[in-house]
DNA sequence: TGAAATGTTGGGGCG
DNA sequence: ACGCCCCAACATTTC
């Protein structure tokens, strides 16, 4: 009899699951496996990491809904390229399905297992789950992959159709699973080497902390496009994470996204669903061009002359760089592994552009930080940018961090949630403490240096070597 | 999914 | 009354 091994990686759902839905619908017993792989994680630089947290609260919802229905879910902690082989073998089944993963390093560990699979006659399937369209789905007219966002963003709705959106309903499958044996208890964090972080006090996870957030979403998500740019306000999704571990099915998300959009014009569901389209781009940007990974999307910014300065990244990393909207913005992220998308790209922009640093060290360190770290959207995020990627931000747009802060946090109420110390200076003056005249110091008993950092560096002056920095590699 | 520098305009103060 | 200057306010260009 047929039976298949179905792999889940980042699609920890069991609804919707377009892999698992193949698989069940194949016709055989279906067996299913999440390996907590150490080529992953033995990399981790920390031990302490909310991913790992996110991912084994979300396999327990996933566990239980399988053994709900009389199947089981299969979790190893071992190196990935060799156990799914090996209980595969174990298993004795035909094949192994799961979805599609663009990354390079994943394409390579998924034809190595692939290759091993063959070798004792067992097949190896993955399909398209994680974006709407993927690889070279959508091509210009010359048949050549996009590299400019809006000329995709068209060309994508243009070819979207129901059959696209549509859900594979593999949650109705659940009675073709496999029975597992007494299945083993999932391996602890702890005997994976890992601490618990308490990842639900700042995210729900699993499929029905997905759910919660998207109903919660769905009900502002017409106030989507004048709030999203204000990180005090409850203006985004807050999906991402989400997005990132498949815990949701994106069809899902584009389905509701794309109706609202056509049906009642929904500028605020128009606005979001370009952000999924972003993602999608993003994918087969990675997937068609993967050296952008480890370099300039545009070869010509390899050359530029990066300062690097490892005091200035330090202060940036451990937010006092005296510039309290860049300080707040990465203490989010480090108090909490996320920070808001406007955040982002100021951070980033100084990080580049005022602290003359390689976008390739802030990448590294939101990789290490984000919950929502996803190769393809952060590298292109981080290209664009830097004005090295693909349709990015021309190298001439600098950001000017006071500016920025005055326009999306005009009353400082997210500087304040982030830098307490700052609390009593008036909204003024709190987007630069240090213009703060001395009259209004000496009432709120601030004193530049002592309660908070001088800025480390100026502006003007750091917006002048950019710019010289770029115009030398042109 | 900018900001700064430069250019233009027009109202009001003033001789 | 008139011209001149100053300088916001807005527009354009430059990076």
């Amino acid at each position: 009899m047929k039976s298949v091994l179905f792999w889940f990686r980042r699609d920890l759902r069991v609804a919707d699951n377009a892999g698992l839905y193949h698989a069940l619908e194949s016709g055989g017993r279906v067996y299913c496996t999440f390996i907590f792989d150490r080529d992953i994680l033995d990399k981790l630089p920390s031990r302490a990491d909310r991913r790992v947290e996110f991912i084994w609260e979300s396999l327990q919802e996933v566990h239980q809904q399988l053994v709900a229905n009389g199947g089981g879910l299969i979790v190893r902690h071992a190196s990935a390229k060799s156990e799914i082989p090996k209980l595969a073998a174990e298993l004795g089944v035909n094949a192994v399905y799961t979805n599609e993963d663009y990354e390079p390093a994943a394409i390579a560990r998924d034809r190595g297992v692939a290759l091993e699979l063959n070798k004792h006659s067992i097949g190896f399937e993955a399909f398209k789950d994680t974006v709407v369209f993927e690889k070279s789905e959508v091509l210009t007219l010359a048949g050549k992959p996009f590299s400019v966002f809006t000329p995709y963003k068209n060309a994508w709705l243009k070819k979207v159709s129901d059959a696209d959106l549509k859900p594979f309903p593999s949650e109705q499958l659940l009675d073709r699973l496999a029975p597992v044996d007494s299945p083993a208890a999932m391996p602890s964090l702890a005997s994976m080497g890992f601490e618990t972080t308490n990842i639900k006090s700042i995210l729900t996870c699993g499929m029905s902390g997905a759910a919660q957030l998207r109903d919660d979403f769905i009900n502002r998500i017409a106030d989507y496009k004048d709030a999203r740019d204000f990180p005090a306000v409850k203006g985004v999704s807050y999906l991402s994470t989400h997005n990132r571990f498949g815990t949701i099915s994106i069809r899902e998300l584009a389905t509701v996204a794309h109706a609202e959009t056509v049906r009642r014009k929904n500028i605020g569901a128009e606005t979001w669903l370009a952000e999924l389209i972003w993602r999608d781009f993003y994918f087969q940007i990675l997937w068609h061009s993967p050296h952008a990974a480890v370099s300039a999307y545009k070869p010509e910014y390899d050359q530029l002359a990066w300062q690097n300065d490892q005091e200035l990244f330090a202060a940036w990393c451990e937010a006092r760089t005296g510039y309290p909207i860049i300080d707040a913005a990465m203490r989010q992220l480090n108090q909490t592994g996320y920070m808001h998308n406007r955040l982002r790209m100021i951070v980033a922009s100084f990080l580049t552009k005022d602290l003359l640093i390689d976008w390739r060290w802030g990448e590294k360190y939101f990789a290490d930080n984000l919950n929502d770290f996803d190769l393809s959207a952060n590298n292109g995020g981080w290209q664009w940018a830097a004005s090295t990627g693909c349709d990015a931000q021309p190298y001439f747009r600098i950001f000017n961090p006071i500016t920025q802060s005055e326009r999306f946090d005009p009353k400082g109420k997210f500087i304040r949630r982030y830098i307490p110390e700052l609390s009593n200076l008036p909204d003024k003056f709190i987007h630069a403490p240090w213009t703060l005249p001395p009259m209004d110091a000496q009432a709120t008993n601030f004193v530049l240096g002592r309660d908070y950092p001088a800025p480390i560096v100026d502006h003007a002056l750091q917006r002048e070597k950019a710019l010289a920095m770029y115009k030398a590699v042109r």
